[in-house]
DNA sequence: GCCATCAGTTAGGTCACGCTAATGGTAGCG
DNA sequence: CGCTACCATTAGCGTGACCTAACTGATGGC
């Protein structure tokens, strides 16, 4: 089993991936908060420890093994995620910090009983996938991308979390949480601006934001 | 905050004391399967971080603020262990080693928020009381220090989850649980074992293994 | 009084994980 | 072409946490 820090590593390389993102020492070393010579050392050593594809040059690949561990980290952190919102009512935010720190503590036995007590979630609080449980919805584009329309939101991407956790609570506020619809009302292409109504509110949102949030269009 | 290897001295400690046993370098260093030597540095880093106290010579005893992390910590550990059989219905002892890893990852909050959630729980699944919710039973006596007569089983100490995990089964089959009133049939002072019967069924018990079990006589 | 046992520490080594400072490589751009 | 920007790695260092081997001190037994 990897360590918790490795672990932490693998997760980070999901997490990217996810969004289309090539990994790479110095994206992993923003991530992690590390110095980009500790990023190296990690590397090192998860590839000594056959996590990592040794083609691929520069980028940062996972074996089909990393690939497993990976996933199995983020599926425990959705599906505390999950826990801590539902049956201990704490908010996104709250929940996704306490989730990093849990998930590297949980079994998998423990990680299969909560996962029925919850009665088999399909995903995170915010949409994401639980990876061995459901997929990504089809069809579904960033926010950002729409020009026009109606589409229901799908997910909000797990960069957000990391970025700017105060984005979460933004979001979660003006309703723009999995499920809800929304009316594409103007794109501002100057100021890289859109504005969106959903229930009952208009709201604008910065381009950047607006590449976090993915939603399903009709 | 301490490391978790700390946090696992701390712990450690916490249980020794809490059975009467004097604290040594050479004790902590079986207790946590560690060498000796390990162990001497480990208390001078607790030292050194205000957790102990220097009177004392060889014997190893907390400041208040070691104390109170390590009463934190147990705390916790009682909580899980609730939490993981109560509600997700795991037997004793996988429930005391996922609580062992558990301890160390939820915040005060998810605590607090699981205590009530649980129902304010006054002990864990085998009968300790929860350090700040709860104190040990006044009155209870180790069962191989009885003599005659009946008595009510408190608790199973916690070091029969350390020394002996199989001895928690032993006695979860043969129902000697918090609450089981039982009656002292017979004492072996020669073969060191003592009968007694319980929920209709006389057991023989070790000497060793009675002193771990501590009942409430009437 | 001596010897064995046990306890605690020193000495010396390993590995994981973090840092800064400095080096070399590539790629874009005027 | 040369400059800048960015990237990855080396070198060198510190800490926490583990180990074994070896030394020292106390203690109980005979």
């Amino acid at each position: 089993m990897p360590s918790e820090v490795i672990s932490r590593y693998l997760e980070a390389i999901y997490y990217m991936r996810a969004e289309g993102e090539t990994v790479t020492n110095a994206r992993l070393a923003e991530w992690l908060s590390v110095s980009r010579p500790t990023v190296t050392a990690g590397l090192r050593r998860m590839a000594r420890d056959g996590l990592l594809r040794s083609d691929a040059g520069k980028e940062v690949l996972l074996t089909a093994d990393g690939e497993g561990k990976a996933a199995a980290i983020v599926r425990r952190h959705r599906i505390m995620e999950r826990w801590l919102t539902d049956a201990l009512g704490l908010d996104w935010v709250v929940a996704d910090e306490e989730a990093a720190r849990l998930e590297h503590a949980i079994s998998e036995v423990v990680e299969n009983r909560l996962y029925e007590a919850l009665g088999r979630p399909e995903s995170c609080p915010h949409g994401n996938p639980i990876p061995g449980h459901s997929e990504a919805v089809a069809g579904e584009v960033r926010l950002a991308g729409l020009t026009r329309g109606r589409a229901t939101v799908t997910r909000i991407s797990e960069v957000a979390e990391r970025e700017a956790p105060s984005l979460l609570h933004y979001l979660h506020e003006r309703n723009l949480v999995p499920g809800t619809r929304l009316t594409l009302v103007e794109v501002d292409r100057i100021g890289n601006t859109m504005r969106i109504s959903a229930a009952d509110r208009e709201v604008t949102l910065s381009r950047e934001t607006a590449g976090k949030v993915w939603v399903l269009p009709e």
